[in-house]
DNA sequence: TGTTATTATATGAAAAGGAATATTTTTAGG
DNA sequence: CCTAAAAATATTCCTTTTCATATAATAACA
């Protein structure tokens, strides 16, 4: 694909910030296209799965988790607030925290979208090969280690 | 970070797509907070560096390679037209398509663009190692042609 | 060749995101 | 305690993206 010329490389195709950002593009738009078939977007969907199995989390964690920023996660989980997919109430011990969690029927809703992205990863793990899939995990959490986020 | 009792595991931590999603958020932050001192967005940069060495795109080409969808390229390049860092012109052979190329400015741009990147690039190597990073190249590529785009 | 389908790009309205800043609460220092 | 600084979230305004669809050009084929 991206026909090019041998003598005259694009920048692109030697710079690896763009190799991560595209295999991350290309492995997740499958599934993300069925996240919106099913009536979520991406972002709404990161909410819901970064809230599955924590006990609840801040508007702040929040966006760091889901690599959005500050403002954004205020108002995806307003939106979701509003569908009633999560319940955010401020934290007792420090009330400028508010404390986002699952509702009943967000529950029902993440557990579903993550039985999909179980079978969708299966899948991909099976595509790529399960050694090369644990080799590229490590090298994926030596990047974050090494990229000044611990 | 994000502390989590060992005996409910949240998802996300084991899910693939999140790992290279972050990775890749992670490794760009950096840089892409100086693309944007520079005076340039994201979106910006990408087509600017994806036109270099290219001998010119067309829009279509540019959304896939730029990891947008179509009518966003569209936009991105009407704004860069109007900055005077692309040139657009019809395809002579097929009307319908529109190449687009760097202006005498874009070349400018984008090449102190690139040169920052790579300066970049050169210390996350550095950090992630070499040899790390020559198997994290290879995985990459795998999960990019295991995940039906070839 | 006329008609239908397909492909490439553009456009318009609505949704989401981003930057700067405001608001509220907590923390620190005198 | 009182005030200044810091931290967490919300809000505002503006830009960008998205979704659906329109427009224009080419391809396919009866």
């Amino acid at each position: 694909m991206f026909q090019q010329m041998a003598d005259s490389p694009r920048f692109i195709d030697g710079y690896l910030l763009y190799l991560l950002a595209r295999a991350s593009s290309v492995a997740s738009a499958e599934f993300h296209e069925e996240v919106r078939r099913r009536g979520y977007n991406v972002s709404n969907w990161r909410v819901l799965a970064a809230l599955k199995g924590s006990g609840g989390q801040t508007v702040g964690e929040l966006a760091t988790i889901c690599l959005a920023n500050q403002p954004a996660m205020s108002k995806t989980v307003e939106r979701l607030v509003r569908q009633g997919l999560v319940e955010r109430r401020a934290d007792s011990n420090d009330r400028r925290r508010v404390n986002v969690n699952l509702s009943e029927d967000g529950e029902r809703a993440v557990d579903e979208l993550i039985e999909a992205a179980r079978a969708h990863q299966q899948r991909l793990v099976e595509a790529i090969g399960a050694h090369e899939t644990e080799t590229l995990i490590a090298a994926l959490h030596r990047v974050i280690e090494r990229s000044g986020e611990g």
